[in-house]
DNA sequence: TATAATAGACAACATGGTTGTCGATATAGT
DNA sequence: ACTATATCGACAACCATGTTGTCTATTATA
C-alpha cells in the first residue's frame, strides 16, 4: 500500500491549475483582439451582467468596497467595455452597462474557457474530467469569486 | 446523454477550493498560537527552507523581486519567525533562517494541511481523492507558487 | 414629514508590489 | 595580479489597488 501524498500539495496544485486556466484565457483573449483586459476585468464584466448594475452592487458581488469597484469600472470604461448611464428611476444611481465590445469579450471568454476545458478533457478523458468536476463541486459551494485577493494574502 | 458543464466553472471552483484550504489553514493556525501569520508568510517560510536562504533567493523562489521579498522578510522578522545573520563565507549575503517559532509554524501547517486533506478524503472517499490528486498533477506541473498575485490580477 | 438608508464622488491613507541606484563584495577573464 | 562583471542588500521613489471616512443628493420608511 502506498502512502498518501502530503496535504500541502493540494492547495499548490489547485492554485496552479487556476492560474493555468486564467493565463490561457488571457493569452487567447489577447490574440482575439482583447489585449488590454486583465483577469480582474473579466470577473468585473461578469458581475455587471446582461442587465447592468450599479458600482455598489458590483462591489458587493465581487466582495470589495464600492470605491474599489468604482476604480475597476473606471478602467473598464476607459477601455470601452462598459458605459455609465444615469438611472431614470433612481437619480442616485448610475447604471453600468456592457458595450458591444464588453459583450464580445464575455462571449469570447466563455468560448475560450470551453475550449480549455476540451483540452483538459483530452488529457483526462471525458469521464475522468466529469468526476473531477463533480468532486470539485462537492468540495466547494458555488459562491461568487471574491476579488479581494491582495488584502487576503497580504502581510498586515 | 447530459451536456458538459460550462468551462468557466472550473477556474471559479478551483480558486474556491484553494481558498477554502488556505482559510482553513489559517483559522486553525490562529487557534494554535499563530494568529498573525498570513498566507503570504506561509509561502515565504516555505521558501526559506531548513537551511536558510538569502532575500534574493527567496524572491526568486516566490517569483517576486528581491525588494519585495525583503519586505516580507522584514515582517516575518518582526513577528519572530525568522532571523537574519551575516554569512561568514560571503559578506555580501545575509542568511535568513527559521527560528524555533518559524519551524513550529511550518510543522503545524503541514499537520493542518494533512488534516484538511483527511476531511476531503472523508467527503470524497480515499480512491476518489487519490484520483482527484492524480488528475490535478497531470494538469499542472510542480512549479513553485508565484506570489505576484496582485499585479497578476490587476488593472494596469 | 422627519429620519434612516443608499448612491456615488472625493480625499486621505495603507499595503505591497515595481524599477532604479548605490556601495560593498565575489567571481571570472586576461 | 588586475580589471570587468555580477550579485548582494539597502534605500528611495513611484505606482496600483485596496481601505475608511466624509459629503451631498436622493429615495425609502416610520
Amino acid at each position: 500500500m502506498s502512502s498518501d501524498p502530503p496535504g500541502y500539495e493540494l492547495p499548490l496544485r489547485l492554485f496552479a491549475a487556476f492560474r493555468l486556466l486564467i493565463d490561457g484565457l488571457h493569452d487567447e483573449l489577447a490574440r482575439q483582439g482583447h489585449p488590454d483586459v486583465r483577469p480582474v476585468h473579466g470577473f468585473a464584466l461578469q458581475a455587471v451582467g446582461p442587465d447592468g448594475a450599479t458600482a455598489a452592487e458590483i462591489g458587493r458581488r465581487l466582495g470589495v468596497s464600492k470605491q474599489a469597484a468604482g476604480k475597476t469600472i473606471d478602467s473598464l470604461e476607459r477601455l470601452g467595455y462598459v458605459t455609465r448611464e444615469p438611472d431614470v428611476q433612481d437619480s442616485r444611481r448610475k447604471v453600468v452597462r456592457l458595450t458591444d465590445r464588453g459583450r464580445d469579450c464575455l462571449a469570447r471568454s466563455a468560448a475560450i474557457f470551453d475550449r480549455l476545458r476540451d483540452e483538459w478533457e483530452a488529457v483526462l478523458g471525458r469521464d475522468r474530467l466529469r468526476s473531477f468536476e463533480d468532486d470539485l463541486s462537492r468540495l466547494t459551494d458555488a459562491r461568487p469569486l471574491r476579488v479581494d485577493v491582495p488584502g487576503w494574502l497580504g502581510h498586515t
